[in-house]
DNA sequence: AATATCATATACCGTAAGGTATATTTGTAA
DNA sequence: TTACAAATATACCTTACGGTATATGATATT
């Protein structure tokens, strides 16, 4: 790697839970000189401007929440396995997601959602990739008749929103148990898909 | 009502939808003077601040959301069809909602969720009394063997994370139907509580 | 080791942010 | 109608925002 490209990983991966926490216009380019020690021309040095970075942010984050699962889902042969891999990521996950920030999904989509076109479309396309893992995992269990037969679309966004909704009443209300009993729900009913 | 309360409420009115869709550091006093006509002064004479006036505006948008919605409530004699009345509004709320800029609970819990603290209290307070409205016709339809028991605290917690992941999914992707079609899904579990 | 290239820091610009002290206007009661 | 109080506007302060032009420093190549 050469050595620009060093830096802007490294400006990055120092500013990306600034910006999660504080959002696009409450983080400032002092914000991320004083994470990164480097000074203004540094970092415009490396991007077009804070806009780029927030950008690189948000990816940063996504790819530091997901990473890890994507992996371990590929690990499980049948599709309720899959999904129920993916779920029960979220009873350890919420621990280091709460402390970079919450999801950066849901604070980007709040964020962004009023004039950042740039991380609104960044958002868009990340959280319909998700929607379309979820049912393509759905689709391929129904299709091998592991799983009853259900609305795909549908049910995919109902965890979807339900894992968003969660996530954000249990960091706000400083109650995890808000979101660990909503996964639970939601592996319940994924055991209750099995074909007997 | 004096001048003054007269102009503090024109003011909150006037620029309650702004805070809730560029939220609180994104809302330039310029905004305030801009959307009122007033000036700074004026502003300053009826608030102590940019906070005060974000603390009022989110106040006046959840009112905003919920007032009609409460009336509604009460008209109903059994828990189950309060529940319904309540999950319904939001089958036609979803329209002024995201024209306001989207849940205020939501933007606002993400908002303040760094650093503003009087806002963040507003929040957490607002979202308990809300959970508790739910649990309270829950536990009130399980005593008279309305409804089926259920974990009260549980199930309300899941109500709202469900909607408000809902709301955010449906205004991101501009996709109303992922909050109808998850109102439904509660609607058709209430009803699956109703006692034969 | 000298040089061309790339990366970082310095110093600066224009603008506008949040906030305040004071002047001016407006409404009100004698 | 005038004097007083309350509400609003004016003018200004300090700070720091995002961004840029340029100088300095580091790196690799011959």
């Amino acid at each position: 790697m050469v050595r620009s490209e060093k830096t802007r990983q490294f400006i990055i991966e120092k500013t990306a839970s600034i910006f999660n926490k504080k959002g696009y216009t409450g983080t400032y380019m002092s914000d991320l000189t004083n994470a990164t020690g480097l000074t203004k021309g540094s970092i415009y040095g490396n991007f077009k401007g804070k806009n780029e970075v927030a950008l690189e942010a948000f990816k940063y984050n996504y790819k530091f929440q997901t990473e890890q699962i994507l992996g371990r889902i590929e690990e499980e042969s049948n599709a309720a396995n899959k999904l129920i891999v993916f779920l029960t990521h979220y009873k350890t996950a919420f621990k280091p997601i709460f402390a970079n920030g919450g999801c950066a999904i849901l604070n980007t989509a709040v964020d962004a959602d009023d004039g950042n076109d740039l991380l609104k479309n960044e958002v868009v396309k990340t959280i319909i990739g998700w929607q379309q893992k979820i049912a393509s995992i759905l689709t391929e269990g129904i299709t091998k008749q592991e799983l009853k037969p259900v609305d795909v679309e549908i049910f995919s966004f109902r965890i979807i929103a339900l894992i968003q909704g969660s996530i954000l009443m249990a960091k706000t209300l400083n109650k995890p148990e808000i979101l660990l009993n909503n996964i639970d729900f939601l592996i319940t009913e994924i055991e209750g898909l099995k074909e007997a």
